[in-house]
DNA sequence: ATGAAAGCGCTAACAA
DNA sequence: TTGTTAGCGCTTTCAT
């Protein structure tokens, strides 16, 4: 692999001016410009960035560590990430934690010592940061997204998660629902809580009682989506309508509406956050709670870019982005209403 | 940042006994040992390894160049990779080309000029290939993973994908299918062209005629599956099971199901390859043709780091992983078969 | 407009 | 067992 000195001695000049044409750094006359051109090009040459980032002390890398790519909702937080980073002339790259705190302890301690300038992270850690105090510490800027890490003052991406919850079920509510359910996430993460808040204003608002027995606690994961949607349907006095706040959980519930032989919306209707994609051919589209994936790549890549250049103030920066309903034929109103209270009924039954 | 300057003063030893603690390169006595360690708890001192490539010339940091991590066949190919690389020793990271060549040029060149020891590459490019040819020429191992590159002499893991094709379409005719339709790839690519064969190989063997109006190219897109789904189930004469050679085409072709009635495996039979898992909680589930994802990963990495410690003769090595068919409701034999063929029913028809 | 040379934080060859 | 020092490939200050 060729270096700066070998080009600068084939184009007979000094490193400094070979240095030069490529940053630009001063302006170099035409003859050597072209001279030194020549030789990189003759030589194949590619300026060693490692050598570069030990002189400059910045390696204008990032990197986004994520808990599970498997997620479609983190590629596109990928791609707004990668867009913004190269644009101000960063290189992202991404590593997966696999939510396994282990992981995200090595890569982060890896990423520390290689230098990245500044690290956008997802973290797969409920509690457990001491890998990360010390990685801040040490001077590497670090951005939350989606999650925030508990006890950690950064800049943070996240979702307006009540607010996209509370839409959705005023949505429902409008539609004529009355008895609705919510299959909410893990309450001890952050992103269950503020969902099922917003699902709990959402009726306040309306002046429908917050039951108890409407509330199902699951774990963000197919087999509580599965085996509380199973238990709502077998309830004596079942719900209209079922908010589930997340697509993994959504799967499952769809599972259990096929095994008990439910059609949607037309037995009961249905909503969900898009953790997942339920963008199958299969069934009635879902109603769902959209988060802005590629801006909050972008923003957070953004912030991150700002905190490392030192355009921000001490203060961490904190935002929310907004989600986005999307109406679709999940929701539409329960059979009891349709049939009195609508002016048009889309098909007569048979 | 610490240095290990500071470590060294801190520590009241020489920078040598410093390195030499951390990578254990000599004994050093327990008592600076000991000593050592503290001034770097002290000090939350973590090692440069920008410093540390730039003498070693190497930084044993490799990267997964992938066109789409949405594929969720990608993300288990990154595990199996990551886990091999950190047994032995190495960093892995991954960086998204969307399926865009002009990406996939920045992203090498921003690889190379970090000088990372090896790229694991499922390219993007069909043809144009001058990124690599560079990138390789200056001494960046490269393995590719998934897809070769035409005109480019490197290790690769690639999946056996006529056998797959093959066994799968084996399976069809044994449970009695005659007249099986294939929905291909793009016949541009090698592993649309070998899927195709084997599907041929497999009628010929049981001297099954190959006929031209059962051989549908699609480009393994949503749409092409689902339009040619359709086609197929508007022929006069249908074929009573259908071979979709990777998944999101197969995602179009139960959309075209759906939207004709048609029930499977009942009225229609279907295999697929895996590319997207259509493990959904709709439908039969699918006879499907199963990439060894995690062991490829593995392999690839393997191969990869071989091939930087030297420790590979020069010629290429070119794996053929063994891809497994799973078996499952969606290819049961076909209607008129089930009623005469079979010894024992599953169900009476009502 | 150009060049010489110091030094970024480390490793390893050499010396003691 | 420990220390001293040259040098990895660059950028940048200081001279010219």
């Amino acid at each position: 692999m060729a270096t700066i000195v070998e080009v600068a001695k084939r184009a007979n000049v000094s490193i400094a001016t070979v240095s030069n044409v490529i940053r630009g750094t001063r302006t170099v006359s035409p003859k050597l410009t072209e001279r030194v051109r020549a030789a990189i090009r003759d030589l194949n040459y590619s300026p060693n960035e490692i050598a570069r980032s030990l002189k400059v002390r910045q390696t204008r890398m990032l990197a986004m560590v994520l808990p599970d790519i498997t997620n479609p909702f983190f590629p596109e937080i990928i791609r707004g990430a990668e867009d913004t980073a190269f644009e101000r002339g960063y290189f992202l790259m991404t590593a997966n934690t696999d939510e396994q705190i282990g992981r995200e302890r090595r890569i982060v301690a890896a990423l520390r010592s290689y230098r990245v300038d500044g690290v956008l992270l997802a973290s797969a850690s409920g509690t457990d940061i001491s890998h990360l105090t010390g990685t801040i510490d040490a001077g590497v800027a670090l951005v939350c997204l989606d999650r925030t890490v508990p006890g950690i003052k950064t800049d943070a991406v996240l979702l307006d998660n009540v607010r996209g919850a509370r839409e959705c079920v005023r949505h429902m509510i409008q539609k004529g629902h009355r008895r609705i359910a919510i299959i909410t996430g893990s309450l001890d993460l952050q992103t269950g809580r503020e969902r099922l808040r917003g699902y709990e204003e959402a009726l306040r608002e309306a002046d429908i009682p917050v039951e108890r027995g409407r509330i199902l606690e699951g774990d963000f994961r197919y087999d509580s989506g599965y085996r509380l949607g199973k238990h709502i349907l077998e309830q004596a006095v079942r719900p209209t309508a079922i908010f589930v706040c997340n697509g993994v959980m959504t799967l499952g519930v769809l599972k259990a509406f096929e095994e008990l032989g439910i059609r949607c919306p037309h037995d009961m209707a249905l909503a969900t956050f898009d953790d997942l994609a339920v963008d199958s051919p299969f069934h009635p589209h879902l109603t769902t709670v959209v988060q802005p994936s590629y801006e909050m790549g972008a923003r957070a890549a953004g912030i991150l870019i700002d905190r490392i250049e030192g355009q921000l103030n001490k203060q961490p920066s904190i935002v929310r982005v907004a989600p986005t309903l999307i109406i679709r034929e999940s929701t539409d109103p329960p059979s009891d209403i349709a049939a009195k209270g609508s002016k048009q009924r889309t098909k007569p039954k048979t």
